[in-house]
DNA sequence: CGGACTATGTGAATTCATTCACAAGTTACT
DNA sequence: AGTAACTTGTGAATGAATTCACATAGTCCG
């Protein structure tokens, strides 16, 4: 069961599923129910049995054969997996729409990132009260995250200057950053950048509509 | 049914990258930039070259041997194939902290992407007005997707009403569905339905922050 | 106009991810 | 205790996506 030294290559899809089964079984122990199959889980996220339980293998056995798995002990591994078990520092720099958005969102506090920190370059937002958190001025952004022991920025500021601002959060020390700017950002590699980009999904469906129109049209 | 015209099977992937391509082609056209070669194309976006002539030679081939590809018309061709090149009809339901959001998120006007109608349940906003839009009673919600022709719906409604929200929107005969609320739905296999899971990049960095002190610690 | 470059487009090779299929462990029931 | 029914965990097989490598086709410049 400690085979944890070795260094298995997780594939991103992986990590996202975890994200996925993480949800399901929350939500299945809040339902009281004690005990799961892989053949029921992937049914919940329309995926199969054996993904299910391939994706769980790479990080010890957690199931009970004849039976499946263990709702709440199933979800708490998962929590420590993904690192949902501690609770993270986060900051967030813009207070624009998405921004604050964000900071109201609770999701994120559900899964243990607390926003504790906003910074803006708004003279007339600095110094007010965001849900309870005075924004800072941007001016102040690597010294307030150096002394807050920020764990993770969320960026969401105009494209045009978000470099600037993942230069500075680097250069605090800060190693985890999710972008929401449309833009791709350059971070030293020792720097977990993720982004996220919402117009991208609305896109995909976009292309989808169109070439599924080709079937629509010789009618159902 | 008809349509199996030899039709090329696109991955996910080509049509995720197709969107970057498209961001970038946009910003270097705006830059009067007018050629560029996959090279440089796949810098800009982290990726290999080979990726980006793979990619666009499922929909032709757009480039000039020698020379790169003609920054503008890729573009264009790029937004014909993610059916970027027309005006889409969105509607929002729930206009709490996301959906608020996301009716002032500039990035969807500019890739034709525009929110026209508001649904909530609220009593309190039904009738008022965000961003120069009526927000209309969410149980007009069938008949008015209808009558405006709308063809992409975005959910940004709780978790435990979104499934039956996705029923109505089903039934008013919409086939795209963005959906931002933290659950699985179900749809007609005609839909067209993509997941925005916003946790999900935030967990993914917790997951290599945890992953990464390993290394961290036993290295330098 | 010709030769040196440059860069595309694409089958073939490779790498990576998913699914299959089955031995092995566990339960439930008689 | 024996057996039928489940379900995991995992190598092996399959399938998908990425990268390689090169023939092909154009550019550029003296």
């Amino acid at each position: 069961m400690a085979a944890d030294d070795g260094k298995k290559k997780i594939s991103e899809s992986t990590i996202q599923r975890l994200s996925l089964y993480y949800r399901v079984l929350s939500i299945l122990e809040k339902e009281n129910i004690k005990t799961i199959s892989s053949k029921e889980l992937a049914k919940h996220e329309k995926l199969t049995p054996a993904q299910v339980r391939k994706d769980l293998s790479f990080f010890g056995s957690f199931g009970t054969r004849g039976l499946g798995y263990p709702v709440t002990e199933l979800k708490n591994r998962i929590a420590t997996i993904l690192g949902l078990d501690r609770e993270w520092k986060v900051a967030m720099v813009g207070v624009g729409n998405i921004g604050s958005a964000l900071v109201g969102y609770k999701e994120f506090q559900r899964h243990g990132f607390s926003i504790n920190m906003i910074f803006d370059n708004d003279q007339r937002k600095i110094g007010s009260n965001h849900k309870g958190i005075l924004v800072s001025d941007i001016a102040n952004l690597k010294e307030g995250l150096r002394e807050n022991n920020i764990d993770i920025v969320i960026i969401a500021v105009p494209a045009t200057v978000a470099q600037y601002i993942v230069d500075d959060i680097v250069e605090a020390g800060v190693s985890g950053i999710l972008n929401f700017a449309p833009i791709n950002l350059k971070v030293p590699e020792n720097v977990i950048l993720r982004n996220e980009n919402m117009s991208m999904e609305l896109e995909h469906i976009s292309f989808s509509l169109v070439n599924r129109e080709s079937i629509t049209a010789t009618k159902e």
